[in-house]
DNA sequence: GTATATATATGTAAACTACACATAGATATG
DNA sequence: CATATCTATGTGTAGTTTACATATATATAC
C-alpha cells in the first residue's frame, strides 16, 4: 500500500490513536454505548468488568478513560443507572445496570444495524464487479444480509 | 472552551446534523472515500455527480461541501486525480480518476469491511439472545461472514 | 437582465477519539 | 511499616472529523 506522502500535509492521516496508518477501516462508531447496553442487558456490571467484555467487539485495547466518560455520559441520558458497591474487599466499583430507556435504545441501535448491513451488502456488490442498476440499489441485499 | 460542560450536558447524545434525536443509528464512517474510489473504478465522474451517485449508500442528503472537500484531500493523498473539463456547455467540472493507490486503498477497505461484518455478527448474535461462549467469540462469524 | 440550475469551494462550531495523566483503596512483599 | 502492585475510576486535552452555512462562478431559461 503506497502511503508515501500522503495526506494531511505529507503523512497519512494519522489518527491520534490510529492502527492503521492508511486510513483504510471500517471500525465501530458509535457502537461503545450499544455494546455497553447489551452487556448490561445480562448482567450489572461496571467499568472495569464491561473493559474486558467489550474487547471481543473490536474495542481491543480499549482506553479506561473512553470507558468510563461513556458511562457518566450514559446515566446522564438516562440509559444506565449506578450505585456504588462497596461491600467487597478493594476499590469502590460503580455498578451499572441498564434503564428501561436503555433497552429501548438497544432495539433502536439494532433496527439501524439492520439498515447498516443492508448499505454494506451494497457495497460489496458493487466491489466484487456486480454492477449496479438503477432500480435495485433500494432493496438490494435482503437475501444474504444475513 | 472546556467542552465538559459544554456538549455532554443532559441530552442524549445529539450530533450536530443529526436526524436521529436518539443517536442510536449506526452510519457510515469513514465511507465517502471508499464509495467515491468505487463509483471511480467504473466510470470518472466529478463532484456534482458523484453527490448524485452516492445517495445509494446512505449518504443521503450528501452536503457539497463535505464532498468537495474529501475530493481536494483524496488528490493530495494521492488515491485520486483531476483536470479540469471546460469542452461542454456549464461551468466547468473537475473530472477524478482512480489511481493505483487509490484501487489498492480500495482493497485494503473491503478486507477490513470483512473483519467489521464480523464484529455486527457476533452483536447480532448476542442482540438475539444466544450466549456468547468463552471460546468463540475470537473466530465467531467465519462461516456466514459472506 | 435576472432567475435558476449546475458546479466547486471555504469558514467555522460542534463533536468525536484516544492518549496521557491523575486519584485512590486494598493487598502483597520485604 | 514502607512501598510496590493490582484494581478501579476519573479528567485534561490535542488532533481530527463532521456538517451546516455561506461564497463564488458559468451557462441556460424566461
Amino acid at each position: 500500500m503506497s502511503n508515501e506522502e500522503k495526506n494531511r500535509e505529507d503523512l497519512p492521516r494519522r489518527r491520534s490513536g490510529g492502527k492503521d496508518p492508511s486510513g483504510a477501516e471500517a471500525r465501530p462508531r458509535n457502537w461503545l454505548v450499544p455494546v455497553i447496553l447489551l452487556s448490561l442487558r445480562d448482567w450489572n456490571s461496571y467499568g472495569y468488568e464491561l473493559m474486558e467484555r467489550s474487547t471481543r467487539f473490536g474495542f481491543d485495547a480499549m482506553n479506561p478513560g473512553t470507558l468510563y466518560r461513556t458511562l457518566r455520559q450514559m446515566e446522564k441520558d438516562g440509559i444506565v443507572e449506578s450505585s456504588w458497591e462497596t461491600s467487597r474487599g478493594g476499590p469502590a466499583r460503580r455498578m451499572y445496570s441498564i434503564t428501561d430507556a436503555g433497552k429501548a435504545y438497544l432495539d433502536f441501535w439494532a433496527k439501524s444495524l439492520e439498515q447498516y448491513q443492508r448499505t454494506m451488502d451494497t457495497f460489496f456488490r458493487m466491489y466484487t464487479g456486480q454492477p449496479l442498476s438503477d432500480d435495485d440499489e433500494k432493496d438490494s441485499g435482503e437475501e444474504n444480509s444475513r
